[in-house]
DNA sequence: CGCCGATTTGAGAGCTTTCAAACTTTGTGG
DNA sequence: CCACAAAGTTTGAAAGCTCTCAAATCGGCG
């Protein structure tokens, strides 16, 4: 386990607070790997043996019935998912893949119950991530269910604006199929939403986004701190 | 506050673990609270003052965007809801109104968090409760997403069965409109299921139900304890 | 240049919602 | 006990949104 890796890994909230000799136990058990693009990382109904830590690349997590398939959600660097599974030993809800080239370090969950039992600082962090995992999925739940696709990427291109400082072009920091997974959406809907979205100030060519009349885009949209703010 | 009422939550998992010392210092400051029918608790995007215990009745919890509305989630007795924004000190993403005649008691939040940093089996409690509500709300997302009304109708008969012990006929605990509305759908479609559903073994007649062929419903229902399993 | 994958476009089908109206149930007052 | 009003439920028709399938187009890369 290399130190730079370490150091990704403490720099997240979860982790950030805990003490030093904790931190150090839970690296000593962990795996690094590599995984190249589209690798099963584990499916649902799996025992969760590791809590997970995205340190490069992209983890799509998805899930299957009656063979049909949705995104759940998607998880970039560097994050921690399956933490809830991970604690309460529980089977794990979503499947995992890589989306491309990705680094993960795996943290096995037995060494994470047992630090959570003896580092409050942890357990603190815990219960923040928890907090934050379920309201994001809350947030979500309203997204998907009181706005249509349209209305989700045009909210969605606000967010990105907001991030990118103002500036008026910007550039999609993923792939159109893949936004659109996150976005719950096809790649079809997603062009539509595009085209539908011209009238409304929005130019976009490849990954190059132009906003001309942020105004218009915002009365379509209607961003609310309660669906689209991440840290509210 | 009385004795009755204590017990009442103290009996619910997430307060049953912690000293008997720190569970009075919560009740201390407790309110409890008798409310009528359709009584606006709060709105979304206020703040959390209180941790709320259903004691008796029904909460819906439901979310408002731009003139439409979807119910999140209806909390029953005896259960605790609204524990993330509590503890996080955050806006409240749902709104609340009582479904019926309902009996809450309240919980100042600056006293749970108090309360959370001083008690670890409290602390612990807390993770379980929040691990549980965000395993929830993906077999929601879950469910949603991946069943179609009829499905979710189906899958929701055979939960009601197995709790009913397994009797073949038993009664539906809500008034339709509402149980629509926790399955995400409309009453009319809801109606459209239940017909729908006629030819794989199920009778209703107003509320009650009849499953006569469950072999036939589940071969339809395809139930799976990732997404149906309560405890999983 | 030519292939391969991603994106776009069009057509059609499926599911859900909305609206309106008929029907049933429930509860109240005469 | 009945009549009536109010609310809940069912049914039908129509529209909206999303998905699927298929084909055309665009784009990068060998």
């Amino acid at each position: 386990m290399k130190p730079e890796d370490c150091a990704e890994v403490r720099g997240i909230a979860l982790f950030s607070d805990m003490a030093e000799e904790n931190f150090a136990r839970l690296m000593r058990g962990a795996y690094v790997q590599n995984f190249p693009p589209f690798t099963q990382l584990f499916e649902q109904g799996d025992p969760a043996d590791f809590l997970h830590v995205v340190v490069a690349g992209g983890v799509e997590l998805y899930a299957v019935w009656s063979g049909r398939e949705t995104t759940m959600y998607v998880a970039y660097p560097v994050s921690a998912f399956i933490v809830a599974a991970s604690l309460k030993d529980a089977p794990l809800l979503m499947s995992a893949r890589t989306l491309e080239r990705s680094r993960l370090v795996l943290l096995p969950s037995q060494d994470v119950r047992e630090v959570f039992r003896i580092d409050h600082d942890f357990a603190r962090a815990v219960v923040d991530e928890l907090a934050h995992c379920y309201r994001g999925a809350l947030k979500d739940a309203k997204n998907v269910r009181l706005r249509n696709a349209q209305e989700r990427f045009a909210n969605y291109l606000l967010k990105r604006w907001r991030i990118e400082g103002g500036a008026d072009t910007f550039t999609l920091p993923l792939e159109k199929r893949r936004l659109a997974a996150k976005l719950s959406m096809t790649p079809e809907n997603l062009s539509r939403a595009i085209r539908a979205l011209q009238p409304h100030g929005v130019e976009v060519d490849g990954a190059k986004v132009r906003l001309t009349d942020r105004a218009a885009l915002e009365k379509l949209a209607r961003p609310t701190p309660l669906i689209d703010d991440p840290h509210c």
